[in-house]
RNA sequence: GGAGAAGUGGCAGAGUGGUCGAUUGCAACGGUCUUGAAAACCGUCGUACCGCAAGGUACCGGGGGUUCGAAUCCCUCCUUCUCCGCCA
């Protein structure tokens, strides 16, 4: 959420920047300066006759105390209109207010300076792009065909247990879903993120902190008996854990990890996209998530992109990072970058991470602030979150990839993982 | 799930209808003292909104109510603790 001071200060600019999203602000930016101005006024006239009536009680307490009771029955009376000219302005308060609220939290956040315009993922600019293994076969199956020889995961199995989108990983391929989750939070934990373990479902105020409610509300599964979420991402309960607080400037750099399973609806995916381990409803992820000073926040989130980086090339794989073009990015990020992985087995593309720097977007719904050692002020803190990484695309590549006539090689980082095994049969 | 108790500032802990945004202690920060440190002493020490400022307003788990006036009384929800039940 945009903070009301930066519109009423620089309402142009807001638009200007909005533009770069594809979204049209003009309105809504007037609208919330008309809301505002109509707040402070409501506010100053409710301060003036608060005032007034606490001062008028403190009188007929002096009244009563000297037994006045007759010119205290009368300041009594005089309390009444005020009164009710308070519960008025209370009613107004409220009404401008949540109005107010309604219009900020449509608002998606800024893009930064260097987000390049555009409409969707064919616009977005490739930063950098490296080669890992190639396999050697020519006749490259794809990972559900692999999966299905090898006997890691069972999709059929998961369709009867819950439905399509829940795969049952089996044997060596369950094993290998550990290791790569050893594998991460161990990188991790080595590069200095805390490791937690969290709820996996959260209640409304967190999905509103980072973003997820109210907007996408249709993204997350509910579970309506008791007015909780199933977690899209660990992004959610560890970025919440700084809800309501604030923080020590010397507490920065903060940095924390997680493995969560995450679930998503995705509605309205279809095709190729939703294929074997695509797109999943439930799939494993090993976030990394910081809180940081807004100085440095640009410099924690590269940090934070040459940490994913250094876990796809321990895994070999070919990749490219992506720089979001406006259009692309997500409604809460500022700026963001992707990871994509080269599946050989179906030529193409996965996004397997997605680091990205929210600045004091999350943090204005979250109230996350820190304390200024300087000039004693509590300011926005800035987070940061990334995939580090997200299971199921790691390994659709690292099978169709590391796939050879006599099996599936395992990656040299994970045979220690893995038992010692190197290679599936 | 049932019964009881409790929720006050970073922590501890006063306050049961009026000048209480809240006594006090600890912690923290600034200073005096000291070669340095400790101790001692002095000062600062919640958040938000309005205001150039002085200052004003709101907030004592959340919400609602009673009252001229609520941290204090009432209702309700949430959380924690103790006991019972159930259970991985």
């Amino acid at each position: 959420m945009l903070t009301v001071q930066l519109i009423r200060e620089n309402p142009e600019f807001v638009v200007k920047r909005l533009a770069i999203k594809n979204f049209d602000a003009k309105e809504a930016v007037e609208k919330i300066i008309a809301l505002d101005e109509k707040r402070i006024a409501i506010q100053k006239d409710l301060n003036a006759k608060q005032s007034e009536i606490n001062s008028l009680s403190k009188e007929i307490g002096a009244l009563f105390a000297q037994k006045k009771v007759e010119e205290a029955n009368a300041a009594k009376e005089k309390t009444g209109e005020l009164k009710e000219a308070i519960k008025n302005l209370d009613q107004e308060m409220t009404d401008v207010a949540s109005q107010l609220q309604k219009e900020l939290v449509l608002l998606p956040n800024l893009p930064a300076e260097i987000v390049p315009a555009g409409k969707n993922a064919d616009d977005n600019v490739v930063v950098k792009s490296q080669e890992g293994v190639a396999p050697m076969e020519s006749n490259l199956l794809c990972h559900w065909d692999l999966a299905e020889k090898y006997n890691l995961i069972d999709f059929e199995l998961g369709n009867k247990l819950t439905g399509a989108g829940f795969p049952v990983y089996v044997g060596v391929g369950a094993k290998l879903q550990r290791a790569l989750i050893s594998f991460f939070l161990d990188r991790a934990t080595a590069a200095g993120y805390k490791e937690y373990q969290p709820p996996i479902m959260v209640n409304e105020a967190s999905g509103f902190g980072t973003g997820q409610l109210p907007d996408k509300e249709g993204q997350m599964y509910y579970v309506g008996m008791d007015n909780l979420y199933l977690i899209p991402t660990a992004e959610v309960p560890v970025t919440n854990i700084f809800r309501d607080v604030i923080v020590k400037e010397s507490d920065f750099p903060i940095k924390c990890t997680a493995y969560t399973p995450c679930f998503r609806r995705e509605a309205g995916s279809y095709g190729k996209d939703v294929r074997g381990l695509n797109r999943l409803h439930q799939f494993d992820k090993v976030e990394i998530v910081r809180i940081e000073h807004p100085e440095r926040s640009y410099q924690a989130l590269d940090e934070m992109v040459a940490h994913v980086e250094s876990l796809v090339q321990a895994l070999g794989l070919t990749y490219r990072i992506v720089r979001l073009c406006g259009g692309d990015m997500s409604f809460t990020s500022a700026l963001t970058y992707d990871f994509e992985v080269f599946s050989a087995g179906q030529k193409r593309w996965l996004e397997v991470s997605s680091v990205s720097n929210f600045e004091t977007f999350q943090a204005n719904r979250l109230k996350l602030r820190y304390k200024d050692e300087k000039t004693k002020k509590t300011v926005l803190a800035h987070t940061l979150n990334g995939s580090a990484l997200a299971l199921p695309r790691i390994e659709a590549s690292i099978l169709e990839n590391y796939q050879t006539a006599d099996g599936i090689k395992v990656p040299d980082v994970l045979v220690p993982y893995m038992g010692g095994l190197t290679i599936i049969k």
